[in-house]
DNA sequence: AATATAGATGCAAGCGCTTTCATAAATTGA
DNA sequence: TCAATTTATGAAAGCGCTTGCATCTATATT
C-alpha cells in the first residue's frame, strides 16, 4: 500500500518525454493521442502508481466526480438498503459518494444541500425528506438529480415516487379478502407523505369493499417498534374489537406483535397482521410476517445509474417501482 | 436556496477594497487583521453568501476537510448505527464524510482506501474489515486514523477494539449460571476475528465452569438470519441434545428462534437463547431476546470526535467499550 | 502535384485559493 | 526623538490539473 500523492502529471510527462497536455489527454481520453505515445504514458502511470489529484482536476474542470446522497436516517433499514444499492451502482466508476443525514429535519436538509453545493457534487440523490419542492426545482436547474420517494411537480422525469397508496390498498385488500372486516391501522408519522398515502390506500380499500372505516381503529404511530406496540396496547385497552392490524411498516408490525403476545393473543388465530416494507427481520417474526415487499436495493442501484447517465447527458431510465404482497403466516382466513 | 458558486474571493476583496490575501486571512483566521477590516469583510461575505471553493482551498492547502469512513456492509444494523454516531460526531463541523463499503472483501477495502487517499481525506475511520495490519500502519504514518473493532499492534492508541471475548464469556456464563450445561453455539464467519473471539469466550466460559465443550454443538453461521436458522435445524436434525443456544449475533438468534418455532419447541421453556448486539428487533422477538448490548452510537460519535482532535493534533480520548448483558425473556432457569 | 483535412502535440492561460516574503504603518522603549 | 518591534496589508508565486489555440506532420482528395 503506497501513498503516492506526491507524483504529479509533470513527473509522468517528463518521464514520457511529452507535455502534460498529452498526459492529461490520455488520462481523460479527451483528444486523440498516438497509440504508441498513449501506451508509453499509460505504462509510466502504472509503474509510478500515479493518481491524478482530484482537487486540481476539480478546480480546473469544475467537476468533482462526487455525488451527494441525502438520506433521512441512517440506521433505518429501508433506506440503508437503498444506500447499499447506490454504492453498488457507483462501484467501478470513478465517482464517490458524499453522505449526509437529514434526520427528517428540514433545517438539516438545507445544511446538507448547501454542503453538497459547496463541495460541487456532480449530481445528487435525494432519499425522501422535507426539502421544499421549489428548492428542489431550483437546484435541479443547475445540478443533475434524482429524487427517490417523492414526486416533484415539473420534475417527474427525475423522480422515483413510491406506490404507497396502491401498496397499502393491496395490503388492506388482502385482509378484506381473507374475511376481515374490522381492520385496525397503525399509521406512520402523519407529517410524512408516505404515511398519509398509506392511510388513504387503507381507507379506499375498505370503502371499495363496502366497509365503512372506523376512526377508532386508526392510531398514529411513528414508524418505530415501540410506537407499534403502544398503538396496539391502546386499541386493546380501549376494548376495540378488531381481527386484523395493518401496520404502516414492519417495525410497527413487530411492535404490534409483541403487544398481542403480552396479552396472550395469538397471531394469526386471534389477530392477523400485515406489515409494510418486508424488512429482513420480518420473515423471522413468530409467525413470519405477511407484508408488502419493496425493492430498495434495486431502486438504489438503478437510481444511481440513472444519475450517472443524467450527469453525462445520456438517456436514462428510472426503475419501475411496484410493491408486491408477500404472503407468509401472520394472516388467517376469517369466515 | 441559492447556488452561489460563482462568487469568488476576488469579488469579496474588491467589494471590501482589500486584497484577496486579507480576505483569506479573515476566513481562516490565519493572521491578525484589523478589527474594522475584518468586520467589513465578514459582512460582505455574509451579504453575498460567499462560500469558499473547497477545491481551490484543497489544492492550495492540501487539506480536504473530508474524512473517509470505510464500513463493511451498509445495511448491517450494528455498523449502520455506528455510522449514525459518526455523522452525529461530525455535525456542526466543517468536515464531511466520504463513505465506502468494503463488503468484507479485502480487494474492495484496498480500492476504497486508494480512493480515500486520492481524495486526500484528512482522516480515516476504519470499521473493522480485512485491511492488512501492515497497510494500516503504513497509512497511519501519513494520515490520522481511528480503527474501530480491531487492535492493530503498534497502533493501540488509535484503536477501539471490541470486547468480543469477554462479552461472549459473559453471555455463556449467564446460561451456565442459569443451570444450562449443554449449550450450543452458532458462530459467525470464522474468518472474522470477532467471530473467533466470541467462540473462544464461549469455550472459556464452559471450561471455567467445568463443562467440557462438545464440538458437535458448535456450528458455523455467517451472521445472517438464514444461517442461524439452518444451523439450528442442523442441530435438531442431528438429534443433538441442548437446552440453550448462544448465537454470535442477534440476527442468527432470530433465525434460531424461527427454527425452534418450526419444530414446535418453545422458547425459553424448551430451549433458551442468548444473542449478541442487542439490535432493535431483538427486543421485539417473541419472546424478547436476552442479549449482549453494545453501544455503537456512542462509539461512532466518540471515534469521530477523537479523529477530529487527532487531525488537529489535540489530545483525544477513545471511548471505553464494554458490552453488557441485557436480560429479557429468552432464557429460563434450568434446575 | 497542389491543396484540403484530419491527427498529434505543445504552449500557456486559467481554475480559486493559500502562503511566503516584502513593505508600510503603528507602537514601543530608552 | 530614533531605532527596534510589532501589526496590518499586498504582490505574487504556486497548488496540479484542463483546455482553447496554434503549430506541425501525415494522409486523403482531386
Amino acid at each position: 500500500m503506497k501513498l503516492n500523492h506526491h507524483i504529479t502529471i509533470e513527473d509522468i510527462a517528463s518521464q514520457a518525454g511529452v507535455s502534460i497536455s498529452t498526459v492529461s489527454r490520455v488520462i481523460n481520453n479527451t483528444a486523440p493521442v498516438a497509440t504508441k505515445t498513449k501506451a508509453r504514458v499509460l505504462e509510466i502511470i502504472e509503474n509510478l502508481g500515479y493518481k491524478p489529484n482530484l482537487f486540481a482536476q476539480g478546480l480546473a474542470s469544475g467537476q468533482s466526480r462526487t455525488i451527494g446522497v441525502l438520506t433521512q436516517l441512517i440506521g433505518s433499514p429501508f433506506y440503508d438498503v437503498m444506500l447499499r444499492g447506490i454504492l453498488r451502482g457507483i462501484e467501478g466508476t470513478s465517482y464517490s459518494t458524499l453522505f449526509a443525514d437529514g434526520s427528517w429535519d428540514a433545517k438539516k436538509d438545507r445544511i446538507a444541500l448547501n454542503m453538497f453545493i459547496q463541495r460541487q457534487v456532480d449530481g445528487l440523490i435525494l432519499l425522501d425528506g422535507h426539502v421544499a419542492a421549489e428548492d428542489i426545482v431550483t437546484i435541479s436547474k443547475e445540478l443533475p438529480m434524482i429524487i427517490i420517494g417523492r414526486n416533484i411537480p415539473g420534475l417527474e422525469e427525475q423522480c422515483i415516487p413510491f406506490d404507497d397508496f396502491d401498496a397499502a390498498y393491496k395490503a388492506t385488500k388482502h385482509l378484506v379478502d381473507s374475511g376481515h372486516r374490522r381492520i385496525a391501522h397503525i399509521t406512520g408519522l402523519l407529517n410524512h407523505n408516505d404515511a398519509i398515502d398509506r392511510r388513504e390506500g387503507y381507507l379506499k380499500a375498505l370503502k371499495d369493499s363496502g366497509i365503512s372505516p372506523d376512526p377508532d381503529l386508526i392510531i398514529e404511530g411513528d414508524f418505530t417498534e415501540p410506537s407499534g406496540m403502544m398503538a396496539t396496547e391502546m386499541l386493546l385497552m380501549q376494548g376495540q374489537i378488531f381481527s386484523a392490524v395493518f401496520a404502516a411498516n414492519d417495525q410497527m408490525a413487530l411492535g404490534a406483535r409483541l403487544a398481542l403476545y403480552r396479552r396472550g393473543l395469538r397471531v394469526p388465530e386471534d389477530v392477523s397482521i400485515v406489515g409494510f416494507d418486508d424488512q429482513v427481520p420480518s420473515s423471522y417474526m413468530i409467525p413470519p410476517l405477511t407484508t408488502m415487499q419493496r425493492s430498495p436495493l434495486e431502486i438504489g442501484e438503478k437510481a444511481c445509474q440513472a444519475l450517472l447517465n443524467l450527469i453525462h447527458n445520456k438517456p436514462f431510465e428510472l426503475p419501475e417501482h411496484e410493491s408486491k404482497l408477500v404472503i407468509r403466516e401472520s394472516v388467517t382466513r376469517r369466515l
